[in-house]
DNA sequence: CACAGTACCTTGCAAAACAATGTAGCCTGT
DNA sequence: ACAGGCTACATTGTTTTGCAAGGTACTGTG
């Protein structure tokens, strides 16, 4: 049920974690998996759409730990949409918080 | 876009309405689209849905002012599934706020 | 009698999360 | 040397749900 509560928000979240500095998938998958469950089957596809959408950009590095990472960075075009959906979210969290709290029980 | 953000809670506050008192789908919509966009094209499957689940009943009534309306009532179950809804929401919005605020940017 | 408002409903499309599955590299223990 | 586990990438198909578009029908007003 929790799948439905997710539609959106994750890249949100993925686009407010690359504000702060690149990360590669997997990385984000742990990341965002401590707060709320997600497995990379939803980080790739939403990555990709990301990169088609031009918010993002991707790079290659070794490791020494495991096989090389994709790294993303987000683009100015990437930040404008995080700011956007920012205010999407406040607003949107707002409203409904507003009917939880009460809205519409007056008659 | 928005559209996205909206799975799941629109349930919650369908529910969270019918905890307080029975209303009509018209009416439904009305009071949820003073907080977002929302449309009788959403309403009657969710409504469909909730009572295939057992979650309200319905029954309807006579009207002054147009056609009759079908009233909606939450059973105990729905106020069940409200409960935990509305648990879920207020964790899974705070884990959001909560990347939101800063959360991932330490090493 | 047309039109606006109220009130119901259905069909079909689109977006996105995710389980399942697959590939491959690195490291540790035996 | 190799099995097992962790790291890290990716795709396919299913499911859920919001919504535009379309339709019916009643009431009241100009």
């Amino acid at each position: 049920m929790q799948t439905q509560l997710k539609r959106g928000t994750l890249e949100l979240c993925v686009l407010t974690l690359l504000c702060r500095g690149d990360r590669y998938g997997y990385e984000l998958v742990n990341i965002i998996s401590k707060g709320m469950q997600m497995t990379e089957g939803t980080i790739y596809p939403l990555m990709k759409r990301l990169k088609d959408a031009g918010s993002i950009e991707s790079y290659i590095m070794e490791s020494q730990e495991g096989p090389p990472r994709k790294y993303y960075r987000i683009t100015d075009s990437g930040r404008a949409i995080q700011r956007e959906q920012e205010t999407e979210w406040r607003s949107f969290s707002a409203a409904i918080n507003h009917i939880l709290d009460g809205e519409g029980t007056e008659q």
